[in-house]
RNA sequence: GUGGGGGUAGCAAAGCCUGGUCAAAUGCGCAGGACUUAAGAUCCUGUCUCUUAGUGGGUUCGAGGGUUCGAAUCCCUUCCCCCACACCA
């Protein structure tokens, strides 16, 4: 048994006392760079970023073996607020984040230190290094770095990246909407809710409806303004009291909550007056396009919802269609509001929108098929509203009442396009927008909070037509791997809007010309990699020194040497170094992170390359895979099959896991990691090992046709493996390197009876051992030093397929005496005999008539036209004149059978004559082998071209 | 719903673009055998089903249609799974 830690162990220690990983700047050399996201550094590192990571690890070592001069750097990402979040629920010895940092195994005496955000960066930054230095990853660790404010280098960066974007005026100010706490004045992110995670703010329309004989207000909010077109009437519950105010110089009639909510949103509110529902009902208001309505009254109507008054909608609102029923069917209500009931049970429905298999009165339909009685059945309604409103959004098309709408036919359009057009209209029209949450949120400090509009937010403006032209032309030059994702790429460049990039909590860099927001996550880490070509010297600098001329200089190449370096009080050397790096380093070649990442870090990666960098700076390519599976099962902290890399070493072993992940799939599609398989691979590498030590200088000199087979099959196997390596179809490749060579070689010790050939095994075992090093580099290592080789393998030349070794006819040659050696095993088996006295094999032939020569023997007739046939159908021709062949060809195969005389092909016949030696030992009998065309024997009939007829005596 | 990626034997995963050599590579798992004092490892054999002195038949590649002499592969319909739909890592 390998002790695999103490061999991990053993050659990272080598590694790194050699410096194999540490990369310079050799101008005129060939380099590859590439690199893996910072990885957010709130919890270890799992098996999930060993997947993602290892297509860069590999990938590196792979160019590595081709002379690239490689970097791959590995920085560690903080910035955002899970990690200030979490800190402050350790704080407050929150239940759950206690039980998360006991199962991450941190002590309760270590549990005050992580109060403190710096301290979880100080711990897990080390921490990852940790766990990435044990899995072997060939990282120049010199170039490592942590992001935010707290590196005071890298902050410098992130302001000069966001000076250069508002140059360009790619950074912009704009309004937004967030999720607010009144007592901490701060808007509140998912991480810093006691209650509310996963709830947003939600856009509503204000409509609003003038009450006729005054110059009131009557406000409702609305989310299916595309429904405006089919109010009836409004609903307003008669025993709640209401409040008229002054709301930007208009007065409006709306519920006491709403108050608040609408002060909060760049508006003044002030109250004036007091109104009960009830004087309003029965009165008349004056919609937007003149039509007049009824106010009625609806005890559905909530004060905290909306305005708490409501446009009713009956054809396709749930809620207003049975509340109309229930009014209509009521006339004693009717009565007590003093309405005039035979007004009201006129009052129809209006149908606005077409909805597939609703009509156009869905809200009835649904009220049957929910069967909802009454407007207290609050909960079938919900669900009735709920799936109306989705249905309906996406599938229903406007009617011809919106033929007209402002001068615009929107007949037949679908709610999402008209919705937007129709919203667009009515706010230009006096109509407001207003904001509320989707449901309660509760700040941290137990404050509800409510929706507020930030006026001063500011925006990465991705909406920008130029700049959105600039990333799909570096998008069309770029290589992707797998070319799959391209669509969506071009989908998210398009999609993509101006993006909020400044917050007023977390970690992060403070935006340079307006101190109270904070670089968001998402937008600082978009150029970063540029950074990794000069982390390691720019660290001596001065951090207080640091500004934009010194970035101008080393990326953009602007301004005077001589004078920085008098100005940072460095040497000119120094300065020049780094400019040499990054002009060597830059553009970045590879980049891959997992399939999510996409529609966010990987499009704004493309952005923002675009709008700082020249043309020849922008990134080279990228790499997609999905997300890593646990034995079949979704990878969650709940399931509890989370496998944090700091176990890996010891339950599986670094190479073996390396290997197992790398197999679990490519593409795009999730991969799977499979324990089994892991623990399997790592005996099969053991193996592997003994293999190598026990047969390197074993064999013979001489050189046969087998040995020409296997050099063949090798030359096969790398030239194959290589493609795929080039295509980071990585499984594809560990699939050939070890399992098809392994077959390969199992073979031809097996046809050579353990006798290789010398050099043939050497190259092999050499060249096996080589491209096995990107996947488990640790046992590749070891196999070198062991068979006694000098130097890395690591650091060794990839193997060069030869063409001119690779032999077709050498294979099918072997695949004709595997299948004979399977049918005399069947044989055997099926007639229970151990030892044959005799086989004898009727070889036939190998049809070498071109396709109308062959139609010209069957109407000659033959002994079997069906065996004929299956040959035909493999033939090129075939697939040329198909179609006219197969017409007559039945007619054919129904003649008579005439016996035909046919030539034996030589070529099978010396391949088995090279066999019989081996084919005899392997049964100890004798073999014969007998032309089938003249044997005479009735078996030999059975005879097909690559397949011998067999008897066995 | 939209955009993208998928659905293949017990599990995982090739094949699909470019239809025929596909009952479908490979690996894991499982079963039987050899070796061994034994375990592990290794090696051999089998692993849809029925047959059989083997190269044969049947039914399979999410489901249902279609094109074709021929479909896992091309076209249409449909169901299911994954990712994204944002202000955040």
């Amino acid at each position: 048994m390998l002790n695999t830690q103490k061999i991990e162990k053993k050659w990272q220690e080598r590694w790194e006392e050699a410096k194999v990983f540490e990369a310079d700047a050799m101008p005129g050399k060939k380099k590859f760079f590439c690199t893996f996201p910072c990885p957010y550094i709130n919890a270890y590192p799992h098996i999930g970023h060993l997947y993602t990571i290892m297509r860069v690890e590999a990938f590196a070592r792979y160019k590595r073996l081709h002379g690239y001069n490689v970097i791959f750097p590995q920085a560690w990402h903080a910035t955002g607020s899970p990690i200030i979040a979490a800190a402050k629920r350790v704080q407050e010895r929150e239940e759950k984040q206690i039980q998360m940092m006991k199962d991450m195994g941190i002590s309760k005496e270590e549990l005050p230190a992580f109060e403190h955000a710096e301290h979880w960066i100080d711990f897990f930054a080390p921490a990852f290094e940790k766990d990435f230095r044990e899995i072997g990853l060939s990282i120049d660790w010199r170039r490592t770095f942590y992001t935010t404010s707290l590196n005071p280098h890298y902050d410098a960066f992130i302001r000069w990246q966001f000076r250069k974007l508002k140059e360009k005026k790619s950074v912009v100010k704009g309004k937004f909407p967030v999720v607010w706490c009144p007592k901490c004045k701060n808007a509140v992110s998912d991480h810093s809710r006691s209650k509310g995670e996963g709830e947003t703010t939600q856009e509503f329309v204000l409509v609003k409806h003038k009450l006729v004989g005054s110059n009131d207000l009557i406000i409702t909010a609305t989310l299916r303004i595309e429904t405006i077109l089919g109010t009836t009437n409004l609903w307003i519950h008669p025993d709640v009291e209401y409040v008229r105010a002054v709301v930007n110089n208009e007065i409006w009639i709306i519920s006491k909550e709403a108050v608040d909510k609408l002060s909060g949103q760049t508006r003044s509110v002030k109250i004036f007056g007091i109104i009960l529902g009830k004087e309003l009902i029965g009165k008349i208001v004056e919609e937007f396009n003149g039509k007049k309505i009824p106010i009625l009254p609806g005890m559905f109507c909530t004060p905290d919802k909306g305005t708490g008054i409501v446009h009713s909608v009956p054809s396709d609102s749930p809620d207003d269609w049975i509340a109309l029923q229930d009014l209509q069917r009521n006339h004693l209500l009717c009565e007590k509001y003093g309405l005039d009931y035979r007004t009201i049970e006129e009052l129809r429905a209006i149908p606005i929108l077409d909805t597939p298999g609703y009509g156009d009165m869905p809200a009835m339909h649904l009220c049957e098929e929910f069967g909802i009685q009454h407007q207290t059945d609050e909960k079938k309604l919900l669900e009735a509203r709920k799936a109306l409103y989705k249905k309906s959004f996406y599938e229903s098309i406007v009617n011809g009442l919106y033929k007209n709408f402002f001068g615009k036919n929107l007949e037949g359009m679908k709610v999402t396009e008209a919705k937007e057009i129709i919203k667009k209209e009515l706010l230009q029209h006096g109509f407001e927008l207003f904001y509320e949450l989707t449901g309660p949120v509760v700040c941290r400090c137990l404050t509800v909070c409510i929706p507020k509009i930030v006026s001063d937010q500011w925006f990465l403006a991705y909406s920008d037509e130029q700049w959105k032209q600039d990333a799909h032309h570096c998008l069309n030059q770029m290589k992707l791997y797998p070319d799959t994702v391209r669509q969506q790429f071009e989908y998210v460049l398009d999609w993509l809007h101006n993006w909020a990039c400044t917050r007023k909590e977390g970690l992060g860099t403070a935006l340079p010309w307006d101190k109270q927001w904070i670089i968001e996550s998402l937008s600082d880490s978009t150029i970063y990699m540029a950074y990794y070509t000069i982390s390691h010297l720019l660290s001596s600098l001065d951090a207080k020194k640091l500004d934009d001329a010194l970035f101008d200089y080393i990326f953009l190449g602007k301004g005077n040497l001589q004078q920085l370096a008098k100005k940072y009080e460095c040497s000119e050397t120094l300065l020049k170094q780094m400019k040499v790096e990054f002009d060597y380093w830059y553009p970045l070649d590879f980049r891959n992170s997992g399939k999510d990442l996409v529609q966010n870090h990987l499009a704004f990666f493309i952005f923002n390359h675009v709008a700082i960098f020249p043309k020849e700076k922008w990134p080279i390519s990228i790499g997609v895979n999905g997300w890593i599976t646990v034995d079949g099962e979704k990878m969650s902290k709940s399931l509890g099959n989370m496998i944090p890399l700091r176990e890996i070493s010891t339950k599986f072993s670094v190479d073996a896991a390396r290997f197992t992940i790398v197999s679990g799939g490519e593409g795009m599609d999730d991969p799977n990691w499979d324990s089994a398989f892991a623990a399997a691979m790592k005996q099969k590498l053991e193996t592997y090992h003994e293999f190598c030590l026990e047969y390197y200088n074993k064999g013979r000199n001489t050189h046969t046709s087998l040995d020409a087979w296997v050099e063949s099959r090798f030359h096969a196997i790398v030239k194959q493996t290589t493609a795929a390596m080039e295509e980071t179809a990585f499984r594809t490749a560990t699939q050939l390197l070890f399992f098809e060579l392994q077959q390969a070689i199992k073979w031809y010790l097996k046809r050579c009876h353990n006798e290789p050939n010398k050099k043939c095994i050497q190259q092999i075992i050499e060249a096996q051992t080589i491209m096995l090093s990107p996947f488990s580099p640790h046992i590749a290592e070891e196999i070198w030093h062991a068979i006694g080789k000098k130097g890395f393998v690591c650091q060794q030349q990839w193997p060069r397929p030869e063409k001119n070794k690779i032999q077709r006819d050498l294979e099918v040659g072997e695949e004709i005496i595997k299948t004979v050696l399977s049918d005399i095993n069947s044989v055997l088996k099926l007639i229970k005999k151990e030892k044959p006295e005799k086989i004898t094999l009727f070889v036939s032939v190998l049809w070498k008539y071109s396709l109308f020569a062959l139609i010209h023997d069957i109407m000659q007739g033959t002994k079997n036209p069906n065996i004929i046939l299956q040959y035909i159908l493999q033939q090129k021709e075939m697939k040329q004149h198909g179609k006219e062949i197969m017409k007559f060809l039945p007619k054919l195969l129904g003649s008579g059978k005439i016996p035909v005389t046919v030539e034996t092909d030589d070529a099978e016949m010396s391949v088995l004559h090279h066999a019989k030696k081996f084919l005899e030992e392997e049964f100890r009998c004798h073999v014969e082998i007998l032309k089938a065309a003249n044997a005479g024997h009735p078996k030999a009939a059975h005879a097909l071209p690559g397949r011998p007829a067999i008897v066995v005596e």
